[in-house]
DNA sequence: CGTATTAATGCAATCGATTGCATTAACGGT
DNA sequence: ACCGTTAATGCAATCGATTGCATTAATACG
């Protein structure tokens, strides 16, 4: 109805300029002022119940107070946790965020991030996962305060934040090794994902580390994140070495369609094959059998790469670490164990 | 780096003002111009890579295509297909949403919406959780348009948007009943939360249409909608009266909780006592003893929701009805069967 | 051919807050 | 008492797009 004050209606009602208002309303104003004068101001606002427009000030500014924040789909149960994290941060601060979901689709997310921008976004959190995403470096060289989260792009100087996945990769093959298992299969998630390259590199490297023939171990790659992915990946493993005693996935969901398709085959987990996941994601350790998986600080994630970007937008770029790497932990449960001794499996 | 073009930048390249560039511009202009000046001011805009300042458009409009979306909680799995649901609708439209995570906590609700306000959000939809909102009926009767989702606030002409939570609490119940259980138990969520209370007006309502005083069945209050409160509220439940046959739960949490606590002394679901859940949740499906519980569609909750506020958004609030009720699916699963003949239990 | 229309475009105010510069008043120093 | 400071505030431009009104040019009509 009676629409909001403005610096104008509280000028008028204490009889000086709107300038004089502004900066009386201004917490860190450099102006002196006198104290008469910003009492009688500050009253006046209450009085009236100014609040500042905000569109107003961005257009003057330059700044909207308002970042964008680029996911591939919120439904994907381990963003919520991250975009939490991320308010953490920014909404104390006075930043609101504007949430797009790309659905890893390459023509969405140049025009979200076009929207994004329009919209005056000061910043982006861009939790990448294309391999290639040339729509977000030219607007990070454009000047845009940017994070990537998930995922580095290489000689770009976007500073990003990842989770030490090649340690998380590492430690589950370790324990399948440790268990005693030596043909252990990888189901990639799809390559184009970044997620899914590195996994799948981190896996070659432990495999070589562990002094395997990472060329000698079943590799398949799923054409989705999710259980039906990981189902047709498995036929194809079991195909390809039906000796397998071990699957390591590249996060849980393949994990659950694997464990399925192995059922659906005969194959129970972890008494003749031992499958891992990770992400460890809500809920998981519901659903049986407990998955071994790696736990990722999707909270802390987001929160850490908000700090990030608070304080490049605060003109701080420097102090902003090019790398930030967060610690991993492994969730053992109750999907490995010693391979079969007496190697019954056709 | 070379800032933005603007419409002075495109009126300079071809020659003729500002206004006339805006007007060529404007898709549904209805100033007459001629073809000519229309082409090449377009062609200019495409040459300068041009975009709408909509900072700018905003403040003159008073539109900022932006709606506010109020949530308790992300990271609440029913809510992100809510999510997705609303953008389907939104983002074609050319609208962006900014979403608030409550907690559900009173205070909070009131310093979002504020947050909203100040972005000048064209129109909020709000899922309702609290009992009491007064803030959001204040900024409906401010003119904003306003949707509520999953909650009627009475008497206040907010067109509300609610799955068949009645219908759906009746469809369990009778289920419950038809497999012979008289001892029916109630284990509602938080009465604060409009869900809870809703729900349990509803296990009322169905208990004494199926002709049991309702009075009589062991109904218990969970601190929250969670496992932990669905764990504690059991035990009040089993205390109450220990031979309740069967747990109606308010959503499917507190059920897992449920089946948790009674697991936990020796009861075993289905066999020694059914129940029931409320949501269908992700991954439910996958947890066992597979929940039997009630579906809701989130996402046409979202998009349907989405959809009324636009017809608001264009003028059209006429058209949108006050009352809008989506129906609901009952999911038999595993975790009813009928209660036991021979009474055994304690 | 003069005037009334209509088409095409320019002008300038506006949205509300911010900010460099100008102005005025008060004060201190010598 | 005079001048240089500094304090306190006003002025006006600015951010970029939009839009009612004015203006000019072109066309139609009688």
């Amino acid at each position: 109805m009676n629409k909001r004050a403005t610096l104008k209606d509280i000028a008028r009602e204490t009889g000086v300029h709107v300038s004089t208002v502004s900066r009386a309303l201004d917490p860190k104003r450099d102006t002196p002022l006198s104290e008469d004068v910003v009492v009688r101001v500050r009253d006046a606002a209450e009085r009236l119940g100014y609040r500042p427009n905000r569109i107003a000030s961005s257009l003057r500014t330059r700044k909207t107070m308002t970042i964008g924040v680029v996911i591939p789909d919120i439904t994907n149960p381990i963003f919520p946790p991250i975009v939490r994290g991320i308010e953490s941060v920014m909404e104390p601060r006075g930043y609101a965020s504007i949430i797009v979901n790309t659905d890893s689709q390459r023509g969405r997310d140049k025009r979200l991030i076009e929207i994004l921008l329009d919209r005056g976004v000061d910043g982006i959190i861009h939790t990448a996962v294309l391999l290639e995403d040339p729509t977000i470096v030219k607007v990070a060289r454009s000047g845009l305060p940017v994070i990537t989260l998930n995922r580095k792009i290489e000689g770009t100087g976007i500073p990003y934040l990842i989770n030490d996945e090649e340690d998380g990769i590492r430690k589950v093959f370790s324990l399948l090794y440790n268990h005693g298992h030596r043909r252990i299969a990888h189901l990639a998630g799809p390559l184009e994902l970044s997620t899914g390259q590195l996994r799948l590199d981190a896996f070659r490297k432990a495999a070589t580390d562990m002094g395997l023939d990472s060329g000698a171990l079943a590799i398949a790659e799923a054409e989705q994140f999710d259980e039906q992915g990981g189902r047709e990946a498995t036929a194809k493993i079991l195909a390809q070495d039906p000796h397998t005693t071990a699957i390591l996935c590249a996060n849980d969901r393949l994990a659950l369609g694997a464990i399925d398709h192995c059922a659906a085959v005969g194959l129970a987990c972890p008494d003749d094959i031992s499958v891992t996941g990770f992400n460890d994601m809500p809920f998981l350790d519901m659903i049986p059998p407990r998955l071994t998986t790696v736990r990722i600080q999707q909270f802390e994630a987001g929160a850490a790469a908000a700090g990030l970007l608070v304080k490049m937008l605060s003109g701080q770029g420097g102090d902003v670490p090019g790398e930030t790497i967060l610690p991993v932990q492994l969730m053992e449960r109750d999907s490995v164990s010693a391979p079969r001794a007496d190697g019954i499996r056709s």
